[in-house]
DNA sequence: GGAATATTTCGCGTATTATCGAATTTTCGC
DNA sequence: GCGAAAATTCGATAATACGCGAAATATTCC
């Protein structure tokens, strides 16, 4: 991922709506949701999802499919990760232990119990 | 971390002289850099330069301290990861492996060899 | 105390972004 | 084909963000 890409992605969720959507989306797995449903769970006007569908969509951070007459929408899982890997690129200069949040899968068992040895096995 | 915060994170990030000031901190670690020397590596102007620090202190993403005349900034990492643990929140609806790249742990050894497993030991 | 260095504050012009409503396109069932 | 459902396009308005330059503020050194 370029400076360009990740800066239109965090762009894209940068701004209320599409947060949510964003974290929807991610939350309801590759299965995704039609845009109506988006709609109404998010309470926005058609016209105004449409033009942060397209936002996130063009940043690349989702996908779109047609079934019957609906449009379903579904994260990027892989686009997602791309952005946080070039966020902590080069941590510290080298990308290990200078400081302890500087390790993804250290940081990321935060509130959680035990899980990050499990969480490098599953997937 | 709240929504709201997020947002200003995110947003603070998603601009280029923002996004490369913060991946330099990044990666000078806890040491930091001085004002003076950020503005020369990024080539841009002084006041501009407050503007965009300003910007990414109020999102938590640095810090600043003094030394003499000069005013350090390092990167904030544990607010970085609080960002990229919103992001993959509920990912799937229960964090788990529903689709390869919903693991932090695993997507982040992309490209690289198998460093997956050595990360969550140190740190 | 006064000069020099490092950084910030302020004001301005410009450009980008978000929201809304009306009209349009696409697709399906009959 | 026709009517209904689902989503998009378009145009206007309002708000926000960026870059720049001049002036002001802190801090150190002699």
């Amino acid at each position: 991922m370029d400076q360009k890409a990740a800066i239109v992605a965090l762009g894209a969720l940068a701004q209320e709506t599409r947060l949510g959507l964003f974290r929807l989306l991610v939350a309801s797995g590759p299965e995704g949701l039609p845009a109506g449903v988006i709609a109404e769970r998010l309470g926005v006007l058609p016209s105004s999802l449409t033009f942060h569908l397209n936002q996130l969509h063009h940043a690349g951070l989702i996908t779109q499919r047609r079934r019957s007459r609906q449009l379903i929408y579904s994260a990027e899982y892989g686009a997602m990760n791309d952005l946080l890997a070039y966020l902590t690129e080069n941590c510290c200069g080298r990308g290990r232990s200078c400081a302890p949040a500087c390790n993804p899968a250290d940081a990321f068992t935060t509130g959680d119990s035990d899980e990050a040895v499990a969480r490098t096995r599953v997937g």
